[in-house]
DNA sequence: CGATCGCGTTGACCTTGCTCAACGCCCCTC
DNA sequence: GAGGGGCGTTGAGCAAGGTCAACGCGATCG
């Protein structure tokens, strides 16, 4: 997990899929090792830097990406401005599945990151080829929806502090870096994502960090740097 | 669209795919007319009332169903009896996908419902034969998936009013017995319901009804038949 | 090296939507 | 046709979380 932007210039793209550092997770990890060249042909490497956009919830859906390094945004917009964000991805996610012309939703790299990018067209041919893949992006997307759905009883009927809870354990959880009991964990993301994420405001969020803190459910090591001492203590303020 | 429970018995399944009301609906649509047979040999019609349990989250995911006639809650629930109603189904709409051995939410219907029951497995076996079919799904899941988005955007970020507002039109697109500018609409489901689908309290929900009618927003004949005058109006008033 | 900017935190106050309670209405039952 | 239960509506008061404002701190920049 990197949070640092310094050296952007100096990084090295993955260049053969087979030698890629999340060859199996994704939809890559449904591609046969002897087929993989098959990924080679078809892909694009882009580097995106924080803040940037990766399309735009009204761009024409025509490319699919998986993230090999970083973090990105998901979100949609209201017309005055306000921000839902429906998810946050690491490197082995897939992103850009659509079910219209265009996206349901826009993305943002928060942090520097390094995106394959696939053509639907092309992507589509490699569908027909090889069925197992087109499985695993059906299961991905299964995976996305009960995701979602605890996502909305989160937004729907949890208070604040057992939304920044759940927040807390499920990127502990996802981002896995580091699932050990006691170990400290980045959060890549600022307040304001969070806020936006859980349906709070900035201050909201920040009340309820320092109030967790102050009954020793969470350390912050620094804003970004999170340990929790005891997950099940903190998994209790998950709900009820 | 019905609320009438009187007849139960009386109710005739369909006994042929062929012959189904929603036959060009849901995942049903993607078979060829020459092999819909193979539908008839692995279906099973069920037959559900008002407020009973189609599945449960915590069941083993064994089955998958296709809604031919009624309506159909899915929800998540928090220990402490906190509901989230996750989505509203009607005829021809498909339910059961799962990520993982259990389904993702609890389902039940509303009104008297038809449904026709697919054991995972047997659907499995079809699925390798008609690759159309898995398409269909993987379609399904990502409407599913955008619609879903668009909830937390709703959850997240708008106001009481915004949020009946939104429903309101959601149910006149979806149901679309009635798509038609002045048409009325039957709400099934009761307040409570809205309520738990919206995130907000009965209370809430039953006084944005009345202040969208008399600002002219909508007219109520009854409680759960509802018109909406003015469409463009309506839906300035889901957000901003 | 001081100025500025972005981000996070904290405090005081306010508003939206929740809680609790009463009541009306319809439908069912006896 | 009186009683009761389920559902929806309405009102009064309350509280969780939002708004507005001040401030701290670290990074960047001229």
């Amino acid at each position: 997990m990197s949070v640092d932007h310094s050296e952007v210039s100096a990084l090295r793209l993955p260049r053969r899929c087979a030698q890629c550092s999340v060859r199996h997770k994704a939809m890559c990890s449904a591609i046969d090792t002897r087929r993989i060249d098959a990924l080679d042909r078809i892909v694009t490497h882009v580097q995106v830097r924080p803040g940037q956009t990766i399309f735009d919830e009204s761009d024409d859906a025509r490319y699919v990406y998986n993230i090999s390094r970083g973090h990105v945004r998901l979100f949609k917009l209201l017309q005055d401005g306000r921000r839902q964000i429906t998810g946050f991805l690491n490197a082995g996610d897939f992103l850009g599945l659509a079910a219209s012309k265009t996206y349901a939703y826009s993305a943002e790299a928060i942090t520097d990151s390094d995106l394959c990018r696939f053509k639907i067209d092309e992507l589509e041919d490699l569908l027909n080829e090889m069925p197992a893949v087109r499985e695993r992006l059906y299961e991905i997307a299964n995976d996305e929806l009960a995701a979602d759905q605890e996502q909305m009883l989160c937004l729907g009927r949890k208070t604040a502090k057992e939304r920044v809870a759940s927040f807390l354990i499920g990127q502990l959880r996802h981002g896995a870096d580091c699932g050990e009991e006691g170990a400290a964990f980045q959060l890549p993301m600022s307040r304001s994502d969070i806020a936006d994420y859980l349906g709070l405001t900035i201050e909201t969020v920040s009340r309820t960090f320092t109030a967790l803190r102050e009954e020793g459910l969470i350390e912050l090591q620094s804003t970004h740097k999170v340990t929790i001492p005891n997950i099940a203590a903190l998994e209790e303020s998950t709900e009820a």
